[in-house]
DNA sequence: TCTGGGGTCCTAGGACCC
DNA sequence: TCTGGGGTCCTAGGACCC
């Protein structure tokens, strides 16, 4: 029997900041874009939970943030800060793990299988990661133990912050049923308003809804969405992760016209694109770019080459190329975005 | 309300090869 | 003169996650 862990750092950005930053402990914290006294363009990272207070919510627009508490502290991310905390963290979580997989800045799988003979040591496993994480790195997590990684991610988020939820197998059913469909990883907006336009409300629904329903709609994703449902999932922890693509985007603070300005912030994307590509001695076969104009409207075009490549020159190019269609009709643009993908190791990532 | 920037995965049509 | 089946790659778009 498989028992996995599932380690969610609490509000993690403004945690951060208020760690290195004393003045700012118990302040409703909301750190994103620059709200520009309301007119700011962007979005929301994470707000501290006295900004929660307010509604504020991770992914949220800014401008609606700044509504809703003006008063709020707004700073903007400060990436290398919490890529330290981050990876002193991973580290502890990896010494209690017989596999680890990092899930993103501020969460990870660990499975403990063989650390844990059942889930009341699970427990006590989870209970002195948590303690650990908070003496060490005077940060609070909110841990979720299944025998899965479905069932575990979503009891992480069931009590927060600084919350530890077990669910045995036998309760995998009682624990998921009741609970809203749109709180099950892979059902976002537009699947959740498909789902309640059919009456299926609660991940039970899910579970109970004919499996040809589910296909007709979402195809082979419905039929995994609904094995989740069941609280159903094999998919293991993995230890090591090869980077598919690499890519950067900027939305312009004004959408503009200007052919010049687009062309120019183009190179510098691909630069910054061509140097990360560089420093992690990859090559890529495919460059992709994407134009979104200001109704939100995003197309993307794409070129792969007979070979894989490191030519700054040739991504460069190739990039103008495939975005000078875009600039014909004189149509403002609110972002650009050069990506690479096809990427070919010429080293094996440690 | 008006939507960032970093990614991953899936779909579907078409080209091409055997 | 009408045309299979399987596999893989390319391209564009879309949903989703943190």
């Amino acid at each position: 029997m498989r028992i996995i862990l599932h380690v969610d750092l609490d509000a993690f950005f403004p945690s951060v900041e208020a760690r290195a930053n004393p003045e700012l402990k118990g302040k409703p914290l909301v750190v994103g874009a620059d709200p520009k006294e309301g007119q700011g363009r962007g979005v929301v990272s994470s707000a501290s939970y006295e900004a929660r207070n307010f509604g504020i919510k991770s992914a949220m627009p800014i401008s609606r943030a700044w509504k809703l508490c003006p008063d709020c502290v707004y700073l903007r991310p400060n990436f290398e800060l919490y890529v330290v905390a981050s990876s002193n963290i991973m580290k502890i979580l990896k010494s209690h793990a017989d596999k680890f997989e990092q899930g993103g800045i501020d969460e990870a799988y660990l499975d403990i299988s063989s650390k844990a003979n059942n889930f009341a040591e699970a427990r006590d496993l989870a209970r002195k990661i948590m303690d650990e994480i908070l003496n060490q790195e005077h940060l609070s997590c909110s841990v979720g133990v299944g025998p899965n990684k479905i069932v575990a991610k979503i009891a992480s988020d069931f009590r927060k912050p600084f919350g530890l939820t077990v669910v045995e197998e036998k309760d995998v059913k009682g624990f998921l049923y009741p609970l809203k469909v749109g709180k099950l990883p892979g059902v976002g907006p537009k699947t959740e308003r498909s789902l309640l336009e059919l009456k299926i409300e609660t991940i039970g629904d899910l579970a109970s809804t004919k499996p040809e329903t589910l296909t007709r709609l979402f195809g082979v994703w419905g039929m995994r969405l609904q094995k989740f449902a069941n609280g159903v999932d094999e998919r293991e922890v993995i230890e090591e992760y090869e980077t598919k693509s690499i890519g950067r985007d900027v939305t312009f603070e004004k959408d503009s016209d200007d052919e010049n300005q687009i062309f120019a912030v183009l190179n510098d994307l691909a630069e910054d694109v061509h140097e990360d590509v560089v420093s992690n001695a990859l090559k890529f076969k495919t460059i992709t770019i994407r134009v979104r104009y200001p109704h939100f409207e995003t197309h993307t075009r794409s070129k792969s080459l007979m070979f894989p490549t490191d030519d700054l020159d040739i991504l460069r190019n190739n990039a103008k190329r495939l975005i000078a269609p875009f600039m014909r009709g004189r149509k403002k643009v609110r972002l650009i975005g050069v990506r690479v993908s096809n990427l070919i190791y010429q080293f094996k990532p440690m």
